[in-house]
DNA sequence: AGCACGCCGACT
DNA sequence: GTCGGCGTGCTC
């Protein structure tokens, strides 16, 4: 007679909590029901039960139970198995993954006729709507189903070989190689055998070409998983995906690894670089490509990561055996990849043949397309007018009250604009430090580029494409439906134009600035220039000629630079990995980062030395630090941050001890108790 | 994270 | 005389 529940709560604190069952419950608690209980003061939240029991919890006064939410469990056993993976390994509370995995909706107290029932056996799925759901195999004779080229067949043919002694496979395949079709012959596969799969993508690129496309070949066996997505239509996927009609195919991004799966075949995670697979800011920092792999071997289901651009994590991981390689190297349809042309800015300047941010080839390269009837794709790492102005005569530079960065000017609102906190002010008219109003824009955002592209080209239709023209998911695709329509002549953008987008009439790919990407304060920039600079070249060159890239750049003999021309990613690779070995960098050691805010900077300092000093004490010459971050201050709060470089075989379970305990201590001290500490297990 | 309790400044 | 600032402490 189990008379006591550990309860999972949204909250930053570690581990369960103890309620007690009232006798009325007992029969009603499962693992995996959510509940009603009250917590610190009055509250009622809705937590999840972890585990029933009969141990009397000692030293505390035991609540109970306020009321039984579900008649049947809305998470299961495997998933509250790998919740607690996830806390383990990112070092946060098993609250806060709770928070991150369930729907918002499912996390309030619900309205009185319960949920759970109606999800075993959902209206809309009764025996009137069966009928029309493809049965198994009809897609495949479906016009929609795509025939593979030879080339595409002989990797899908690799990709089977190598899953015989692999559980993961990288599909490397040059950009517009047709990596879709393959996933679309390999999820029928896995619906055939009677499957489950999930297909992991980046936001980005979750635009309704993709969707569409798989609808039209799985049509509503296909379920979509999407943060822009209503709480509503979150949590109904949710439920369905725990009812006996479960949709086989979620197409989802980071956070629909979470979703309940009974019986899991395939993972597909596209675009496997990309850094948006890593949860950036509140807690849980997971990466979603790396729980997937987990995710997927514990259900002994198989995982294809595709990319044109491996980031060097799973590459190593491919070249050390442990994933299996299939590449890929002929685009789609005979179109040949673009030539990559480098602009030495330098030298230019140097000649005084430039002065702005546009060389004359490119301008020619473009005039030439445009004469042509042809596509330009202009890509401009940052946003805004200018990324700041500057007083001529004695330097000051505006710069944001709450965080330490520079203020970018936006043009069309005649403001400035932090792009880390939202703050704005007017442009002032005049320097506020010695009064002068010769005050100078400094650089160029995409949306200086634009004005100044429309003014060299009068005649061509420019659209834009950034976070400030993209804020609703409707502009975003207005935007790329007119380009792709051919009613944009020229679109100029930040990352976002590198996605894997396809567009036929492009034939000019210009990259204003390699350098804003390579100087990244950052181990990985090179890396991340790479990809960058390789995926917005795939954008070029489609049917009619062979596409071109213009490639500007102060470095023009950077080795890296070349590679990029001669989209060598082995070279790139070799190089990079040489340097990581050297300084014990990813993915030779495991990084982690332990970050500190606070309001008051002699407390961060402090903090942070006091961090230094007892993590040195453990883990020796590990710890590097503290410093400030790149951006050091943020919503008025002081940061700081310490390193930590492991060698792999440390055990991580002493690892996490070591870090929690010295968290505990110091937030024990009333001097850092209003302070912040977390941590960033494999920051990306 | 919330949320309440608790002790110091400018308002009716 | 009060409203409200956010420092501090706790949550089964």
């Amino acid at each position: 007679m189990t008379c006591f529940a550990d309860v999972i709560l949204p909250v930053p604190l570690q581990g369960c909590f103890t309620y007690s069952l009232p006798a009325g419950f007992a029969s009603r608690a499962l693992v995996g029901v959510r509940v009603v209980v009250p917590f610190g003061n009055k509250k009622t939240h809705v937590g999840l039960i972890a585990r029933l029991h009969n141990q009397e919890p000692q030293g505390i006064e035991v609540k109970a139970i306020l009321e039984i939410v579900d008649e049947n469990p809305v998470v299961l056993p495997h998933q509250l198995s790998l919740w607690q993976w996830i806390a383990d390994y990112y070092l946060c509370s098993i609250g806060e993954v709770f928070k991150a995995a369930l729907p918002g909706k499912m996390k309030k107290a619900p309205t009185r006729p319960a949920t759970s029932r109606r999800t075993i056996a959902p209206s809309s799925l009764d025996s009137p709507s069966l009928d029309s759901l493809p049965s198994d195999g009809s897609f495949l004779g479906s016009s929609s189903f795509p025939t593979l080229s030879p080339a595409q067949q002989t990797a899908l043919h690799g990709i089977h070989q190598q899953w015989q002694q692999h559980a993961v496979c990288l599909l490397h395949g040059v950009t517009s190689s047709g990596k879709t079709e393959i996933y679309i012959h390999l999820i029928a596969e896995a619906l055939q055998r009677g499957e489950q799969v999930l297909y992991l993508l980046p936001e980005i690129v979750l635009t309704s070409q993709l969707t569409d496309r798989l609808q039209a070949v799985f049509g509503d066996r296909l379920g979509v998983y999407h943060s822009k997505y209503t709480d509503v239509q979150r949590a109904h996927v949710w439920l369905r995906q725990l009812s006996s009609e479960p949709y086989d195919i979620i197409v989802g991004v980071r956070s629909s690894v979470f979703l309940p799966f009974r019986k899991l075949g395939l993972v597909i995670v596209d675009e496997e670089h990309e850094v948006n697979f890593k949860q950036q800011d509140p807690a849980p920092r997971y990466n979603a490509r790396n729980v997937a792999i987990l995710m997927a071997s514990r259900a002994k289901a198989r995982v294809l990561l595709g990319t044109a651009t491996p980031s060097l994590d799973s590459y190593y991981n491919a070249r050390l055996g442990k994933y299996g390689l299939v590449r890929l190297s002929e685009r789609y349809g005979q179109v040949q990849l673009p030539e990559v042309e480098i602009v030495d800015m330098k030298e230019l300047r140097r000649k005084r043949l430039v002065h702005g941010p546009f060389s004359p080839q490119l301008l020619e390269q473009m005039r030439q397309a445009l004469s042509a009837h042809e596509q330009v794709i202009l890509f401009q790492n940052r946003r805004g007018y200018a990324p700041h102005i500057e007083c001529h005569v004695c330097g000051w530079v505006p710069r944001c009250p709450h965080c330490d960065v520079s203020l970018t000017m936006h043009a069309r609102s005649g403001r400035m604009t932090c792009h880390y906190c939202g703050f704005t002010a007017e442009i002032p008219a005049r320097c506020p430090n010695c009064e002068n109003t010769e005050l100078r824009q400094h650089g160029f955002g995409t949306e200086r580029i634009e004005e100044d592209i429309q003014l060299l080209f009068p005649e061509a239709r420019v659209a834009r494409m950034d976070l400030d023209t993209t804020h609703t998911r409707s502009a975003y695709e207005a935007i790329l439906h007119d380009f792709a329509a051919g009613e944009t002549d020229i679109l100029v953008g930040t990352q976002m134009v590198t996605k894997g987008l396809d567009f036929e009439r492009v034939s000019v790919v210009g990259i204003l600035s390699a350098d804003n990407l390579l100087n990244q304060p950052d181990f990985r920039a090179y890396e991340r220039s790479f990809q960058m600079m390789a995926q917005v070249a795939g954008r070029a060159g489609r049917r009619q000629r062979r596409g071109k890239v213009l490639l500007q750049t102060m470095e023009a003999r950077l080795p890296l630079i070349q590679q990029v021309v001669a989209g060598d990613y082995d070279a790139m690779y070799i190089d990079q990995m040489t340097e990581r070995r050297q300084f014990a960098y990813p993915p030779f050691f495991r990084m982690a980062f332990i970050y500190m805010k606070h309001r008051r900077a002699d407390i961060i300092s402090r903090l942070a030395e006091e961090m230094v000093l007892r993590l040195k004490a453990v883990f020796g010459q590990r710890v590097l630090g503290p410093d400030e971050p790149p951006v050091a201050r943020v919503q008025s709060l002081f940061i700081r941050r310490v390193m930590l470089k492991l060698e792999p075989a440390l055990p991580r379970d002493k690892v996490r001890e070591a870090l929690m305990q010295t968290k505990a201590e110091l937030l024990a001290a009333s001097t850092f108790s209003s302070a912040q500490i977390y941590f960033d297990v494999d920051p990306l």
